[in-house]
DNA sequence: TAAATAAATTAAGTATGCTTAACTTATCGG
DNA sequence: CCGATAAGTTAAGCATACTTAATTTATTTA
């Protein structure tokens, strides 16, 4: 009796409370995933009932062991799928996300453990996001700190971008920015906190808005 | 507002009709599907006014060109999935359907046109059935008939094989029967209907029940 | 701290896609 | 051609996942 709802309210409870180790409320869950509170209120007494999140009312969930768990193996499932439609058929990275928002919720552990295998058993999905393994583990990550964040005259490499817009992916794919590209900070502008950088030779200059969706992390002896 | 039962009923009458050109009864339909009887006659109704079916009471159902195309739409994305998953990640062709089955209603235009593409454009899947293209245009198929219908000594080719049976689809690959293998029918049993065939110097006897799910083509000159 | 405001819940209702049971229509055998 | 039986429809009801509107609870702030 799966339902994919319940697989996306808690794959974004989840999200919303990775970090900040609070709980998440209601109104603000009901707004991401573009429901009434009403309906918030409905499926999360319900998701309380199977175990999968602990919640009281007026005061927000947060998932139990067994509802991280399984928030984990759709992140999988939607991580690998985004990266074997880029190995395999090469999409770009921008055209995957949407596709894997489907797929997640059809896919068999036999079916999505062939595409693991395939893939050799990745550690970072096209954007640079964690896969968790089929233990639901997640692999170790180095420390990321936004572009927009970073010190002057450092070695940095990019390890992950924000996928939610597509446009954003484009546009970085042509001034050379993508995953595992190495790159040095020139300096931060205090005008507008616009980034100064340099990629093989190649100057270039970010604005805030677009460096603070960028993610790298130091590249320390090299 | 797409619904999977929707294309699920509307895949099923296609398949239904398909050879016999008379129309779908409600009670037929309601067992291939697995429902009730009055589920079937509530979606019917649904699916006439809009436009896919034509239906009246008591007299059952057939497809519209509408529904047709659509038909041809969800077959096509099933069997470019199971040829995909056959090519891509080496499953065997007794495990594609079932994940199919599911994949089929979750593929955008956009990325059921890449796998085409990938697989150059084929025009039969991994059990020998038929891919409509993007279109809806079926390729065209050479005339086929039952390995249990066949004449001693004559040469054929197997061009189709039943895939509703995982242990059906082993047992023949054990003995050497898939798409495209040539074979000479050596005789037919009166005893059993049982029919002995050559493959590459090997004899084997197959039983009625399996050779009804072999279809093959008379190879002419060769 | 009490009223104002924001947040969440309850209540009532909708759409989809099913179920079983009762009833209606069609078909077939004598 | 009529009654038995088979086939199909209608009626009532259930579960899921939503909606809007009214109400309740919690948090601000004056
Ligand atoms: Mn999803
Ligand atoms: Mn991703
Ligand atoms: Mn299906
Ligand atoms: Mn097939």
């Amino acid at each position: 009796m799966k339902s994919i709802s319940q697989e996306d309210y808690i794959k974004r409870i989840y999200k919303m409370q990775s970090g900040n180790k609070s709980s998440v409320a209601s109104g603000s869950l009901a707004i991401e995933l573009g429901v009434s509170k009403a309906a918030v209120t409905d499926m999360t007494r319900k998701l309380a009932k199977e175990g999968l999140i602990n919640y009281q009312s007026y005061k927000g969930s947060f998932l139990t062991r067994k509802g991280e768990r399984k928030a984990l193996d759709i992140i999988r499932r939607h991580r690998l799928w985004e990266l074997f439609l880029v190995e395999a058929l090469n999409l770009n990275w921008a055209e995957v996300h949407d596709e894997a928002e489907n797929l997640e919720h059809y896919t068999s552990e036999f079916l999505i453990n062939r595409i693991d295998k395939y893939l050799n058993f990745p550690e970072f999905d096209p954007h640079g996001d964690p896969i968790p393994d089929k233990n639901g583990k997640l692999p170790k990550t180095r420390k990321r700190i936004q572009l927009s964040k970073t010190k002057s005259g450092k070695d940095f490499v990019v390890c992950r971008v924000d996928d939610k817009n597509a446009g954003l992916v484009d546009y970085l794919g042509k001034v050379g920015i993508g995953i595992g590209v190495k790159l040095k900070i020139i300096e931060r502008l205090e005008f507008d906190n616009s980034v100064m950088l340099k990629i093989k030779k190649k100057e270039i200059v970010l604005s805030e808005k677009i460096a603070e969706k960028v993610f790298v992390s130091e590249l320390k002896d090299e």
